[in-house]
DNA sequence: TATTTACCTACTGGATTGGTAGTATAATAC
DNA sequence: GTATTATACTACCAATCCAGTAGGTAAATA
């Protein structure tokens, strides 16, 4: 399950993009539209910028800004920077020993494949559209 | 992420459908083979009974038994049936609250088409497939 | 110098994971 | 009816993760 810190990053990545103005957004203001609490928000943010995700700047007039237009975020980097990794199951992980019963098993190809179906359908999608897409759009009868 | 529940519950639906002949097998010999502790798969095992995946016999000549053919079941009510919920994200599990902010949620939509693509990838497929499927399948150079 | 903001570290309560231990219950074989 | 085998249930446990909170530091500006 993608956690809040996934989630929350998506969220707060989508606010400087519809509010960029070329200067600096402070995270006070993105948390009140966002009503996510600025000190979770501020354990959030490190993460974006060591990603180069977002670029930081201390002081009055600071606060963050994107790095790229919205257009050049696909979602996949977003949350892989926020939850590290996505991997489905634990076997398939970054740092997973490898398993001894992989030879044998009948479901690590699935594995396998879901993991690049999920890779897949994040990366086909950019901050940009989720600016465009609308809650009423799901609206399906 | 599926956890070794779901993971547990698919190898042993798929080791029943191996070496069924009809009877009851043991959960002792499943143990052994998929090497995992008996003690945590007989705390797997109730949860499919439940859900009638399996059919379970006391005593001696007992074990388990699928109920249906191998390609009658789909990987998704496994996973469901040990994993509970699938929801990749707590605003679409089965018994949250709704979310006051899903009306503006930009993000929403995109939960919810990753979510029918999860269901989509894992219904699309039963224990006969995975039956067939071969780990060297996956080398892909 | 005061204010504002990002940044860093440590802590916490609660939930989940991945089991184990022990016992009860049911079915069969003798 | 007793022994054996196997499922089923309940309780427990250590470790990890989640979702935050608290408090302080560092940098930039006015």
């Amino acid at each position: 399950m993608i956690s809040t810190k996934g989630r929350y990053a998506l969220r707060i990545m989508i606010d400087l993009a519809e509010h960029r103005n070329g200067g600096f957004i402070p995270m006070k203001e993105v948390a009140a539209r966002q009503e996510i609490s600025l000190k979770y928000i501020e354990r959030i943010m490190p993460v974006l910028t060591k990603n180069n995700l977002v670029k930081g700047l201390h002081g009055k007039g600071g606060g963050y800004q994107l790095t790229r237009e919205p257009d050049e975020y696909t979602v996949l980097e977003v949350l892989q920077a926020a939850e590290g990794d996505l991997a489905p199951v634990s076997c398939l992980g970054q740092n997973a020993e490898p398993c001894p019963r992989a030879g044998e098993c009948r479901t690590l190809p699935m594995w396998k494949e879901y993991y690049d179906t999920i890779r897949s359908f994040f990366e086909g999608r950019t901050i940009a559209d989720l600016m465009a897409s609308s809650p009423a759009d799901n609206y399906v009868i």
